[in-house]
DNA sequence: CTATGGTGTCGAAGCGCTTCGACGACCGAG
DNA sequence: CTCGGTCGTCGAAGCGCTTCGACACCATAG
């Protein structure tokens, strides 16, 4: 391993000259810094992680906390993993992944210094995580919105909008009769609160808007799909209009409005509400409102750094959705 | 921040014993064990990562590279994913996740010790990143089988077999006519070797079993398994029997077996090459050769740890694989 | 009663880096 | 000239931990 003393020694410089020519934290002239820069090249030097973290208290490194079970839409997941790996290499940082369980994990990595912030996916209304999380001292961003945000950065899609606006575009198509295909039961009695968030948008907006509306969970399966739609027909046999929020159950509740004899959009509209690449990914390319997943990520990592660099206090985003109109929605037969 | 000075100070003991009373590298007496057990608990003392990782030349930490593009089967990789991170739980290491493209961490994050071993995914026949990987102190496992296994260890699925033991299903149960639909020629064009190893397994065992049999690559899309079995039925339109080696496309698949009027499985018997999870997700369970992919994960990291102990030598292990009849096949009619 | 060999503990030397204070050298202003 | 001020560099002091060698102690063997 070559070392910064390997490094002093070659470029004929003090260690301390050579750290300050690579932090660029103090002056350093053009001949000596062109010198170290062409020891470090010819010794091929590397800083020693662990060194430099004592030395600093800074890792460069970013815990994120995801939902590693394949029950929920994996895929959404894994766009956000994606969004934060990814703009966290724009700030030279590395992301050490927990999975969602793994309550010591943050405890661990953060009380032992191995990272600089937590990023945290999934937060529950009242998130025992979220006790942990306030005794760091490294600052959180949170991907969702607990009851208590005090003392966290929260960023997430603005559902209650989300489902506003789904709702105005079904309604602006003059459907009076609609339906709202949610999450599974589970997610809602677990407190996740994007699920409640979408139910209460989208059931305030039809109440305003005065048309018939009705909300039902759905499985993330086969099953679960064909029954909520059932249960949607029996509760509301006209309904013309459904807001689908479950990317799992999406090509079942399709299938099965097909099986039951209604066609789409000819007798329903359907307004998903999914990342983009899964609504154009079916066999007809949804009208949708997009959940920018990878996106949402990113700005989790933007409030961390904003947060370390002390330029900004904890704050939450919501972000506006955008509904972009496509071959599953039609006006009104 | 309280450190082992610190733990020391309130056990009445030195650092050095405190050291070892946790580490149990060296004999302490109960008494003071004790002591020094409980000085930690009151002052909730967490080694600094850093320090610990520059004195011992162990980071307790595993890079993991990962394919986080959205085009492959996210699903698997997910279970991946989560079989290395839950697995390193259990040797107390966490888990620094990389994507697939950014060449230059595996460099960062082994040349700089930030981890002690490396894990790679979705290896290429003539992977680039291997000779980076080369280069490096740290051992690293594969998931995938390149040409040159010099030096690493690998651990996959033995796709071959996998295929073997599909068209040895569809054989015994009297099918004359067979068709593997695979993965996206992208895939194969990559040299990703288990495309092309499932292909070998498949053609070979045909040829021995003395049964017709085509191969089609299958885009991950709803169009592409429309494509795809159009054109295997346009090749063989005798076919009985089906093997899919793609988890994105199998839905789409069942869907225009239907809308070509074969019924699975009196027309038409499918074997899917997939994690048993979606199998059974499926409206019909579908009969299948698991992709343990959880396990798989799981082995990986044994080997890592394996090597590190160096109690082992670098080998390939190729996990055999198991089939469940389910619904999706029966004797040809 | 002396050698022998565990046991249990300690001190000190690093591990490789950052950062603080100091100090010449050189500059322009008074 | 001389006095402050920047500029560029250096030495040294840590950061918190592990580990090596030393040593005191006590029991057992000879």
């Amino acid at each position: 391993m070559t070392t910064i003393d390997d490094v002093a020694r070659a470029a004929g410089v003090s260690v301390s000259t050579v750290s300050y020519a690579l932090s660029g934290k103090r002056p350093i002239s053009a001949s000596t810094r062109e010198r170290i820069e062409r020891a470090v090249r010819d010794l091929d030097y590397r800083p020693h992680a662990g060194a430099r973290a004592l030395a600093s208290a800074r890792t460069n490194v970013l815990a994120l906390m995801a939902p590693l079970r394949v029950d929920v839409n994996v895929g959404v997941i894994m766009q956000f993993v994606t969004g934060v790996v990814t703009r966290a290499q724009t700030y030279q940082h590395d992301v050490l992944l927990l999975t969602q369980e793994d309550h010591a994990g943050v405890e661990r990595v953060a009380a032992g210094s191995m990272v600089d912030a937590v990023i945290m996916m999934d937060v529950e209304a009242d998130d025992p995580r979220l006790a942990i999380l306030r005794r760091q001292r490294q600052p959180a961003v949170l991907i969702g919105l607990p009851r208590d945000t005090a003392g966290f950065s929260c960023v997430d899609l603005d559902f209650e909008q989300a489902a506003r606006v789904a709702v105005d575009h079904l309604v602006g198509l003059g459907h009076g009769s609609i339906a709202l295909v949610g999450s599974p039961q589970a997610v809602l009695d677990r407190h996740t609160t994007y699920a409640a968030r979408m139910v209460r948008g989208f059931s305030e907006e039809a109440t305003r808007a005065g048309v018939a509306a009705v909300f039902e969970p759905c499985e993330s399966s086969h099953a679960g799909a064909v029954a909520a739609i059932d249960r949607v027909l029996l509760r509301l046999p006209d309904v013309t209009g459904i807001v689908v929020h479950n990317e799992v159950a999406l090509p079942a509740v399709l299938a099965t409005l097909r099986e039951r004899g209604r066609s789409v959009p000819d007798d329903i509209s359907v307004v998903a509400v999914c990342p983009t690449d899964v609504a154009v990914g079916q066999p007809l390319p949804l009208t949708s409102v997009d959940i920018p997943a990878s996106s949402i990520g990113g700005v989790a990592v933007d409030m961390a750094m904003a947060r370390l660099n002390g330029t900004q206090l904890a704050e939450t985003r919501l972000i506006s959705p955008v509904l972009t109109p496509r071959a599953t929605t039609g006006p009104v037969a």
